[in-house]
DNA sequence: CCACGTTCTTGACGTCGTGTCAAATATGGG
DNA sequence: CCCATATTTGACACGACGTCAAGAACGTGG
């Protein structure tokens, strides 16, 4: 058994920063070896494939932006949950210079395609997967915000709606980069869910 | 001046169905030529690049589906009209088989990348446009519900609202292409712009 | 302590896609 | 009728993906 000479987590993480900054589809294996400082063969030996390297990425980040989420979601009144819920999002998509957008979005459109061959399906299921236990969290929140008095509307239809929007939120950033018109729809959207919105006029 | 021997028209469909069916980095020139029966150098010399000969066939395939939409929301009530909106929408990206998804988000989500290098700005800027005119549209059905008091919230916050919802029904169309769920969330956005969400229960 | 198998690494190869170019070709205006 | 102009065509260079066989490094068992 020969031992690996290169850092598998170290190259997760570079390869999925190219993966985010310049899509699956633009990214070339040849980049993320020259970053990495690991042969180009090394990455098939060890991945098989790009679209499969850039699945075990897109899992390490799922993992962690799941836990952050879970954490946002986890203080203070319902307001202030979704409040950080998406603030967290929109940041997220935001992040870096230019904005790389959302990874979740991003690789579904481009991986989910309709002439499913082989391993885009897995890739598929992984992003579905987020999406829903995204949901869940979400739905958790607003069920005890019902219990709480503080929604009166059904969990899982809002939440399913707020996740909608979020995806939504991913697109428009790509359209628009206007980042104060994305946190106005979001504060629009919770005004909206909680029942305010034609109180509180805009 | 030699005339051209192909049917300019002609190649804009083919290529439009290739790119919708297998996104524009997954659609070669070859392809294109092939089943329009031309030569690739061509092709090279009449649109210039693989993203030209998109962005023109997109351009075309948004002006139909800019007046269908006009269409759709100048009949009836409003709830009529949104209900028609988001049909059409829905329906356009779950026609085919296996269905194709938003062409809008598809291309935006691929060639708005953030690594902008010339002409995929103006590809952005193309889907940016489309949005923009949607949004425009639903916010004078909108504003024409307001004046007959079907509506009583801000119709340009509204029309951003539905808009993002339209955007996120087609990242979830991929993430689970689960149509009746769709609809569902379609009808939960009419009822919550409305302001019936919490009244009809569901 | 050393040989051997197992795994990783490395570089070469075949294939495909993009985009460019020059030569060949067809047209219509002068 | 001829020539400027635009189109067609095939060849080319380049880069990317994925495969493969040969070489290298390790540790395990004799």
């Amino acid at each position: 058994m020969r031992p690996r000479e290169f850092d598998h987590d170290n190259v997760l993480r570079v390869a999925f920063d190219q993966f985010w900054r310049k899509g699956v589809r633009g990214t070339s294996l040849s980049d993320i070896a020259r970053d990495a400082g690991v042969q180009r063969g090394s990455l098939y030996n060890a991945f098989g494939s790009k679209e499969a390297l850039f699945l075990e990425a897109y899992e390490r980040y799922a993992g962690d932006y799941l836990l952050a989420l879970q954490k946002a979601l986890s203080a203070g009144s319902l307001r202030k949950r979704l409040t950080a819920f998406f603030d967290l999002t929109i940041t997220n998509f935001r992040s870096g210079s230019p904005p790389r957008g959302c990874p979740t979005t991003r690789g579904l459109m481009e991986l989910g395609a309709a002439e499913g061959e082989g391993l885009d399906e897995d890739a598929r299921k992984a992003f579905a997967s987020l999406v829903s236990r995204i949901t869940a969290l979400v739905q958790d929140a607003l069920s005890a915000g019902a219990e709480r008095g503080e929604f009166g509307g059904n969990p899982a239809a809002a939440a399913l709606h707020i996740i909608t929007v979020t995806r939504g939120l991913a697109v428009l950033e790509r359209a628009f980069g206007d980042e104060p018109q994305l946190r106005k729809i979001a504060a629009h959207t919770i005004d909206l869910v909680l029942g305010r919105a034609r109180v509180n006029g805009q």
